[in-house]
DNA sequence: TCTGGGGTCCTCCGCCTG
DNA sequence: TCTGCAGGCGGAGGACCC
């Protein structure tokens, strides 16, 4: 039998700040960007959440919802050295764990649980061990696979557990918004509220003919499935980066040419120390603009060979940008540079 | 409200080639 | 040699997730 767990912990930045810092924990507290500035919330304790601050608020608006909350910018290298040892911890319970995020992730509890009767004695024991390593707590969907383990997951936060039994899927995901099911996002959500589709049951329900209209292509069909509680997607246990970037928002505007490729080349010189130190090579540079009215412009090249050199990288970076500006001249709010085609020493080896 | 930074995946379009 | 077509690929953009 095909039993899926999917694990979340509990608004995990924030929790990590309350256990480094035990005299923050009864406090509003939001961990994100400067709420001077034009930052957004990573994440919110519970406490923080009582007056209605949300993650991707813009921190100016938690500020204002609550003056005394305590805003702190966010230590992702602490927060790597939590998750690796609440990830050790599972695996000492469950070996076969698919880590989507740092707070998040699917475990093979097939493995050890053979019905769902035990699969919830299997995600106490993992609850049990995260705690016990970490102090985190965490909430636990289980299911017969990934869509309903992770909707499921979210209904007893925190610290709790949720299972769905197998031939349950459909009626279990009916009664909820469709803006939780994972895909849909605020424009299919805009789509369907527009035809009177805010339920997943009623998704699950649409015509093939109702679908194409509403939402074209493979995307559709996928989330009518995942509607109807079918999902065959396995673990993914050796997942590989396919691109790797650095972008950043300005404090204010900038239009100066030069300023622009003097950023550009410093993230390109961060994009190369990450190929470097993970033994890659990239073909594709791609440079990212977002105008003052959120516009996006992407321009991207594909180098004759793989690369690795800041300066060089850096280099193509700049002239896309200068490209990009042609076609649509102004001020930027953000430049980013990434680059993918990545390849590994041993792939160029063999090549 | 006024919107970060790191990504992934999908779609569409134009170009090239057989 | 020209035309039409299909498929592959690169480039650009959009939607989504954490």
């Amino acid at each position: 039998m095909r039993i899926v767990a999917h694990l979340d912990l509990d608004a995990f930045f924030a929790a990590v700040e309350e256990l480094e810092r035990p005299e923050l924990a009864r406090l509003p507290l939001v961990v994100g960007g400067d709420p001077r500035g034009r930052g957004v919330v990573a994440t919110a304790n519970y406490e923080a959440r009582r007056y209605g601050i949300r993650s991707a608020m813009s921190c100016a608006e938690a500020l204002r919802r609550c003056p005394d909350a305590v805003f702190l910018r966010p230590r992702h290298r602490t927060y790597s050295e939590y998750s690796r040892a609440v990830w050790a911890a599972v695996r000492e319970v469950v070996p076969t764990v698919e880590r989507t995020g740092l707070d998040e992730g699917y475990l093979d509890v097939g493995e050890v649980a053979e019905d769902f009767g035990r699969a919830r004695v299997v995600a106490e024991a993992v609850q049990a061990a995260v705690r016990g390593a970490t102090s985190l707590s965490c909430a636990l969907g289980v299911a017969s696979c990934k869509v309903v383990a992770k909707v499921a997951s979210d209904r007893r936060k925190p610290g709790g557990i949720t299972v769905v039994p197998a031939g349950r899927e459909a009626s279990f995901l009916a009664p909820f918004q469709v803006r939780l099911l994972p895909g849909v996002g605020p424009r299919a959500e805009a789509r369907l509220a527009g035809a009177g589709i805010g339920l997943i049951g009623q998704l699950a329900a649409l015509t093939d003919a109702e679908l194409t209209r509403l939402l074209p292509g493979k995307v559709g069909r996928l989330l009518r499935e995942r509607a109807r509680g079918v999902d065959p997607r396995p673990l993914e246990l050796t997942a590989k980066s396919v691109s790797i970037g650095h972008e950043e928002t300005f404090e204010r505007d900038v239009s100066d040419r030069e300023r622009l490729h003097e950023e550009l080349r410093r993230m390109a010189g961060r994009v190369a120390e990450h190929l470097v130190s993970s033994g890659q090579v990239a073909r594709t540079v791609t440079t990212k603009l977002r105008y003052p009215d959120f516009a996006i412009r992407s321009r991207s090249t594909t180098l004759p060979a793989g690369c690795a050199d800041g300066a060089r990288i850096g280099e193509v970076a700049c002239a896309l940008l200068d490209r990009a500006l042609a076609d649509r001249p102004g001020a930027l709010r953000l430049v980013g540079v990434s680059v993918s085609k990545l390849e590994t020493h041993e792939q160029l080896a063999l090549a």
